[in-house]
DNA sequence: CGCGACGTTGATTTGCCTCAACGATTGTGG
DNA sequence: CCACAATCGTTGAGGCAAATCAACGTCGCG
């Protein structure tokens, strides 16, 4: 169920007793997102995190030439949001919408701030979420500057093989920045590592 | 003075008392790196994080033709580390090196699993800490994602107009993800934006 | 001085993009 | 339930941004 996703994720990191369970319960705010539909756009403030109970949702950006980037894809169990517009609360330049029909946790950012101070281990709770994000973040720079497209894409295949299955190539394409014309390509010499 | 430099660096988010800011003095240690000198390489396992007092330090892996990719640069006033080694406590894939001689301040980590202990708010310090940076590596992805090698080349002028006056056209080609031969090419055809 | 790191310049190559056309699949409204 | 549009993947021809390779001048420094 939903509410025990959400709980064991925070489990992972950190202990709540029963009453801060149903406290932090008590201020997110269920949201269904059908496919396609945008949780947030270019040019909005972020409302806060937002936590993946069902469906994927996608991150990404709308470059000059109209073209999408995208920056992350939040499968159920995951956590997504315009980082940017989030902390400095000044409109964003990421969309964020739904690939697939989509449940989610909305965690308001000024309940988050209070959360903080009543329940100061969430603190913890989103330190170390952060410290695990900016790692993968880490990561898929070193790629871009190191690597060709080809090994680009084996690594996204080993790091989310539960994704590739189900999103269509282009947006794989877009995340490894190549275009979906060359992906195809790629992928007919089977290239497989 | 160094001591001041970094107290003054977390007071930019919170408050520490008089005892509190020295007992975190006293668990930092200082030490001095030549030019040149590495503080980690590739395969170590990192001590903690770093607090760089003077001079410039810069974190990068080395790709199998042997080429450098640079991932930061940290001048004073800067933290830097191996993220993935530093929260993994397995060997890491970064090199961090002094591009000028420099000096820092070490935090070992476990000396930071006790201050998240007896100075909760030092917990908030750093979420705030990887957030900031978190929202900088996003940035310089979209960059990768969506534009040309002329225009990473401005933001990044942009964005650490005091860098570029010290560091060697080499490492800033090896930043923003181009050879040293292009990028000397590009600013050949004065492309000041 | 002489060596090594750096920047420059040119010739050539290449990884990836652009544009255009086409078939297959999906979904949607009449 | 079918017709049509929209989306997706594919394929090919041609083009361009950036890499590669090689040679050379300059400067700072041991």
């Amino acid at each position: 169920m939903a509410e025990e996703l959400i709980l064991k994720n925070i489990a992972k990191y950190i202990r709540l007793d029963k009453s801060e369970q149903d406290y932090f319960l008590s201020v997110v705010k269920k949201r269904k997102i059908k496919k396609k539909q945008f949780l947030s756009q270019e040019g909005d403030i972020s409302k806060g995190p937002v936590f993946v109970t069902r469906g994927i949702l996608r991150s990404y950006t709308v470059d000059k030439n109209g073209f999408e980037h995208i920056l992350q894809f939040a499968p159920s169990g995951w956590w997504i949001a315009d980082m940017y517009s989030m902390v400095t609360q000044k409109p964003g330049q990421l969309s964020i919408d739904a690939i697939e029909d989509s449940e989610v946790f909305l965690l308001p950012k000024p309940e988050l701030e209070k959360l903080y101070i009543t329940i100061p281990s969430l603190e913890r709770f989103f330190r170390i979420l952060a410290e695990n994000s900016l790692i993968t973040y880490q990561q898929r720079i070193i790629g871009s500057l190191s690597e060709t497209a080809k090994e680009r894409y084996n690594n996204f295949c080993k790091t989310y093989p539960s994704l590739i299955e189900c999103l269509p190539q282009k947006q794989v394409a877009s995340y490894i920045g190549v275009t979906p014309e060359f992906l195809s390509k790629m992928l007919k010499n089977k290239n497989i590592s």
